[in-house]
DNA sequence: GACCTAGAATGAACTACGTTCAATCAAGAG
DNA sequence: CTCTTGATTGAACGTAGTTCATTCTAGGTC
């Protein structure tokens, strides 16, 4: 049976990506490690480097299902979103704010993973950070319909970034045992005040 | 001769200090390394577990002094600023830009820097981060003089990530090779945007 | 079905860390 | 000078990721 060999191989993959990601969603990034993987997996330790490069290369898989994953959920939340544009950003952004509370470690996974210096992201992630930008262009534009093109460009990415921020420096409180249910009024606040919108009192 | 000992140790702890400092501002927090540390310190390497618990310790005085440096430049930044409120939301928010971009490694560190769970950050980063907070307050109570108390905080809070998360992607764009001359453009616009100030067309 | 071969699978071994601790050394008291 | 105490030392330990000589096996050939 030709493709035997291939077909393993590929079910090996995926049942380390698997495990790696119920591995770093538990543990973190940090608690991953080559021989509980291999344990895990049933497989050789070796056998990981067969199929990976290492294990960058298969948290970097992790990573594009995690971000798919991501776009998904924002992208669901915006199609049952109010036609408003302002709510639209707000409704997004609390979806951002939604995954990465409720799959931490794998959202930080995103970010930590240190790429090697002055290389570029894989292309997936590029096409995956594309997504989310054009799902934030569109309400702005609207909101801003005599704004330059560039810098609506620019401020989609100083959007998108302020509203990571939040998230980022909210979820480090929160996981340092300081309440944090405001994150989502700091994101409401926020771009409320930028879209001209008056803050409820 | 009393206290001699006591002195080494003073000595040496500064020291350490020093080249873990001038290390991870070229390599990066992972190009710590303890022997390497001991080697240049010219000690022996469990001469560095008498002055500090780990290396954990040891970043955790180099982020000290990073962070009050830091402190020291927004506050000088704000020193000579303009009046308005605005203007010195914008330079204060350069300013920690400019900090974070020539200081890169050291700035990364200070947030890279993984706390055990759970566990509450030190004294010295509370006091920091208050500082901080206060420089960026009052030019907002100046432009909200009707916000609520409790609201000014969270909108404070929320500023500062914006801030923080458009120098840490800016940045890491420009480590991917990137062009980014425009972070300073995208935190401009945000905080026009948000005191109300029309852009620049 | 027996044989052969390419390349996959294996896991002991290697390197590189942070950290420890039994052994060593030196400062100051008597 | 000797003794004692506590600082200092660096070899050794534990735990990582990664490698590669060896073993095994799928699948083609006669």
């Amino acid at each position: 049976m030709a493709g035997k060999v291939a077909a393993r191989r590929r079910a090996l993959r995926d049942e380390l990506i698997n495990i790696a990601e119920t591995t770093i969603a538990r543990d973190g990034l940090s608690g991953l490690r080559a021989r509980d993987l291999a344990t895990k997996a049933g497989c050789a330790l070796g056998a990981i480097y067969n199929v990976f490069g290492d294990l960058n290369d298969l948290v970097l898989a992790v990573n594009a299902r995690t971000f798919h994953t991501l776009g998904t959920d924002v992208a669901a939340a915006l199609a049952d979103a109010p036609r408003d544009p302002t709510d639209q950003l707000i409704v997004m952004s609390h979806a951002y704010h939604h995954f990465a509370a409720t799959h931490h470690n794998l959202w930080r996974a995103l970010f930590d993973l240190e790429r090697p210096a002055g290389e570029a992201p894989p292309d997936w992630y590029l096409a995956e950070m594309g997504h989310l930008f054009s799902y934030i262009h569109d309400p702005l534009a609207a909101l801003n319909p005599k704004m330059a093109p560039d810098e609506l460009i620019l401020l989609t990415k100083a959007l998108f970034s302020s509203v990571h921020g939040i998230v980022l420096l909210g979820l480090d409180d929160a996981s340092a045992g300081v309440r944090s249910d405001n994150i989502d009024a700091m994101i409401s606040l926020i771009l409320k005040q930028m879209t001209g919108t008056k803050p409820l009192s």
